[in-house]
DNA sequence: CATGAATGAGTGTTCATTCAT
DNA sequence: AATGAATGAACACTCATTCAT
């Protein structure tokens, strides 16, 4: 019974795996590419050369250029949404303080492994502008949890700066200590501050 | 001798009051072109007509397609040089945090005027890695100034460490206030919200 | 001896029948695909899909496309061939002018019947030179054994001539009445004329 | 006075000259490909080289590859076209008959210039469908002209059968005198069958 | 024999750039 | 200096065809 039930699955996971295979190997040509030839040196064939698959591979897995990108951006996007929810269900229970100063610490280990790959693919491959809010938005919706949590109470205008200036205080200052760094201060010391500055901002959130 | 300095400003004045005004017309006409077909529908040629040029106009003053880009990025960071250098100046001798309050309302200011635009700008304009530092690099060192003339004596690890965060920090809760508000928080209170998350942090950054 | 020829014929037949039906499958695909999307949406993976095979089984009956084309032009060709055959021997010894009448009846109500195919075969459908020509000859063969075996006598010059416009004629004028007409002249009243202007030309043919 | 509007038909008329050039060069460098490569060498690269200009040239006149074909097969209408208008001019006054002599002899003419090219276009080159029906519709519109305007009691099914007979028989006995002559069939010998097979039906059209 | 994922040569087309006028 | 027609290198993408399973 349930013979075909069976049997199906057994054939599709090695389809699937091979599925994602190639689609990670074209998003990883993509980043070797893009830090051989620059931007403008980014094409469809040369990432396909580079990913060890045929041109008609590629466009098998993606409909157009364009959504390789985006699945890159979505492939980082992914990532850091991944680490952001273990630093949540880490310190579920724990001050919020501990969450915050893993979370920092989760964000800057990301984006400092391979600065260079991070700074090109902000700064210069094209991401849709919701591409750019995804990150954003998902930040606020963690730190509301994180939030309210803990202080059932607190809502409205107060909850909403909050909201506010703690997502884009620790994304900007993650970004900043893993490759906008002043010269002269080290990562450990730029992510110490970064931590320091959001737990002195959110000690004072509420007044 | 130097005929050619003596006898060309007479004819030069005008040509580069004309070279001045194509210049702002075609960086207009790229935005207005932006904003209707997108950043992949921004050719040249219909940079071109929205400017009222001819294409081989353009090339007379931008040597290549990415110049125009750059100058756009430029124009862009010069206008919000100039909001920080009259800050500075203006509140030269008052207390810093009139200087701080000052400079975030002048680039939530700039920032709100057209957001789209803005949003576009540092989301699918192509820019090199150097212009997303610039206005960065920029801002220490007005914060450095800042700093240092009110309290000579702070410096080393302390201001190297107050010198990251205030730049971050500060460009991020601007743009943030502009157009990454959450939904239900004016532009004022957020504004007022930036203003109050870096006074504090500055209030206590030399821990 | 002739063990292999022994041997096969008991799967073969099954095979045969199998084969027959897939081109048949596959010949019918292409009308299909035809008239959904164009001649230029008319591709080998589209055929297969649309005739409930794998493309690698349209393969093993056809070595490329244009052997698919060939095949459909050709299986209209044989079509329209057994309509004249039939009636070359249905009146066999009848007056000359029922043969033609019966023919014309038959060529028009061949292409009637789906009047949109035809037209699209012959003016989208790339079919070859001789191809276009298969048809004349053959009604030419036809009318050479219908007259001569009537008419001992004719032959040379004025046989030729015959034989030349006869063809012509009556190709055109069933083609014409079945998606060609004038809009106002029925289907029967252009079969009627056709068959009126023919008899018409064929009584004085000898002239 | 009027200086502007007299100043700019000068101009003009070089540049739709060098435009209507460039359009002929292109459409005689299809015909060119087409016999050297057949169909499926025709690539508008091949056009353009064969041309003398640029492929970005072609795309200045044409907006793609399909465009072209069609324009090659308008340019062949619009000179059957006038081929057609010239003889009814010519033969306005006179007997139809000898109208109906001039055109297919005309016709016969046009297409026996070039049988290859001719005969490549209708049975390789995908034209659409109303294409093909353009110029039966044209003849027919040709032939009630001449008939009304001689013998104007004609109309009704009368006219309609005759006008149905009639396009269809000229053109394809035209083409077949051109190029699907029985061999042993000379052109002219061909030709003048043509003509009086298709007189020979005129006489008793209207029985 | 059937399958359909993979291939990659080749195509149509764009668009940054030049240069004769 | 301005123009904009012409250029052609280079690209994204298709689709006929193959072959390992």
């Amino acid at each position: 019974m349930k013979r075909k039930a069976k049997a199906a699955p057994a054939r599709r996971q090695p389809r699937q795996r091979r599925a994602k295979e190639t689609v990670e190997a074209v998003l990883d040509a993509v980043v070797r590419v893009l830090k051989k030839h620059g931007v403008d040196g980014v094409t469809t064939n040369r990432i396909a050369e580079a990913a060890g698959v045929s041109i008609g591979s590629v466009y098998q897995y993606f409909p157009d250029k364009r959504a390789i990108f985006k699945a890159l951006h979505d492939r980082h996007v992914d990532e850091i949404s991944r680490h952001i929810d273990d630093c949540l269900v880490a310190h579920a229970t724990a001050p919020i303080e501990d969450f915050v100063r893993a979370l920092i610490e989760a964000l800057v280990e990301a984006h400092a492994t391979d600065p260079e790959f991070h700074e090109l693919m902000t700064t210069t491959v094209p991401h849709g502008v919701e591409g750019a809010r995804a990150l954003d938005v998902r930040l606020r919706g963690v730190f509301r949890l994180a939030l309210t949590s803990r202080e059932p109470h607190r809502e409205g205008r107060d909850l909403d700066r909050t909201l506010f200036v703690l997502p884009n205080m620790v994304e900007a200052l993650s970004h900043g200590a893993a490759y906008r760094r002043p010269p002269g201060l080290s990562l450990a010391a730029a992510k110490n501050e970064a931590v320091r500055a959001t737990l002195l901002y959110l000690a004072r959130s509420q007044e």
